[in-house]
DNA sequence: TTAATATTTTAGATTTGTCTAAAATATTAG
DNA sequence: CTAATATTTTAGACAAATCTAAAATATTAA
């Protein structure tokens, strides 16, 4: 059923996978700035994934994921959510440590090791950034989460996901203090640069950028 | 100070230190063999490891890990037999199951990865085969483990290590209930074909083909 | 709507790991 | 000790994934 993939084919569809689900129009360009790789590299290898009917491709004129490939990337992101729930909950690393490692431990094979792992995890709906995780069906919880920046004033709010993943940004959350599940509340939007002044619970209010509070997502839960 | 190493690479290093470590004169054919590949393959790759420091070798006079080479062995295994101690005890595997698994996950670079899962799993001090656990600097306990052909008759041992981790092998040995830990004691030998008869606690004697007798490793422990 | 710009694709080369067939060297048997 | 046999190495080719530079196509701006 699912096709023998090289990790760098898994990686490709991954990125599309990503890609698409935030924007819907995916090019060639901006796989190759996620993958760290230019753009033919690219092409060849949307040759290859159409030859294997993981993705629908005519040149020139843009790609998606088959349903076959949405269903392959549904079971890497399950593999990379429930690894790196198990090195924050089990291995004790910090969330902002995993996910390089989650990286490789998604290429592992088995299929047994997955469900096994699931199982002793005792099925989380959620990995350690706030996203949720795939089951064994590709089905997952949806989140009414919304962008920091479009929460109303004084609404009180709890941090589910973060925008990326990078190390800068990480550290950054590191840093304010800011992790998925803290309570967090908008005070004022400052037009000139769309920073934010934001307060977290038993703290003195202090200013983010516009880049960080875009990079922040949260879910509004009932004032107290 | 540990090179960076692809998977392939990695393969070779592991091989070269089983079969030094069980013969100590490796050729280029048993290599061959055991990696699945041919003797040409394994000349390209010692000429690479050759340049990498990781292999004594001169050309048709044979070859040997380096100190280094032995060392970034040591971390191959220590890797190998901590993830299938994981899969073993946390994630309910069978024995006989882990071997193809483990051989995926001691690729995972992470060296905090090591050290956590180690912490983790409480320094375990041998597999579930029964072999030994390299620690962080690459020791290990020895264990004065012999052949059961070598077995003085109606001693008392118990079953330490199996020869190898063949899934043909280890079918056989579950079909036999013969695992790690298993008492057992040498009845008879048969010189027409090597074959044992041996006694497994609460059993019937029964007999055991030569081949299996030899994959069997074995400690005395006291005649109760 | 056409010209300039941007994006995507092709062509051809490179690297890693592999192979087969033939050559070089080592080992063994008589 | 030499001849036959076995092992190891070389030479040259191939597949996967990548790259650069140039060509083809699409998009945008005047």
């Amino acid at each position: 059923m699912i096709a023998n993939l090289s990790v760098t084919e898994e990686n490709y569809i991954k990125a599309i996978y990503h890609l698409q689900h935030a924007d819907s129009n995916v090019t060639t360009n901006e796989v190759a700035d996620m993958l760290h790789t230019k753009a033919a590299s690219v092409t060849d290898m949307l040759k290859k994934l159409k030859a294997k009917k993981i993705v629908n491709y005519e040149k020139y004129k843009g790609f998606t994921l088959s349903v076959e490939g949405e269903k392959i990337a549904l079971t890497i992101v399950r593999k990379h959510r429930l690894w790196e729930y198990f090195l924050v909950e089990k291995l004790q690393f910090g969330w902002d440590e995993v996910h390089e490692v989650a990286e490789e431990l998604e290429h592992i094979s088995s299929i047994k090791l997955v469900e096994k792992l699931d199982a002793f995890l005792e099925y989380p709906k959620f990995d350690p950034h706030g996203d949720p995780i795939p089951d064994i069906n590709g089905k997952m919880v949806v989140q009414p989460q919304i962008n920091l920046t479009d929460l109303p004033l004084n609404m009180m709010a709890e941090v589910t996901a973060v925008g990326s993943q990078s190390t800068e940004l990480l550290e950054l959350l590191r840093h304010k203090k800011i992790a998925i599940g803290t309570k967090i509340n908008l005070k004022k939007k400052f037009l000139f640069d769309n920073s934010v002044e934001i307060k977290i619970q038993h703290q003195a209010a202090f200013t983010i950028s516009q880049q960080l509070a875009q990079a922040l997502f949260v879910k509004k839960i009932p004032n107290e």
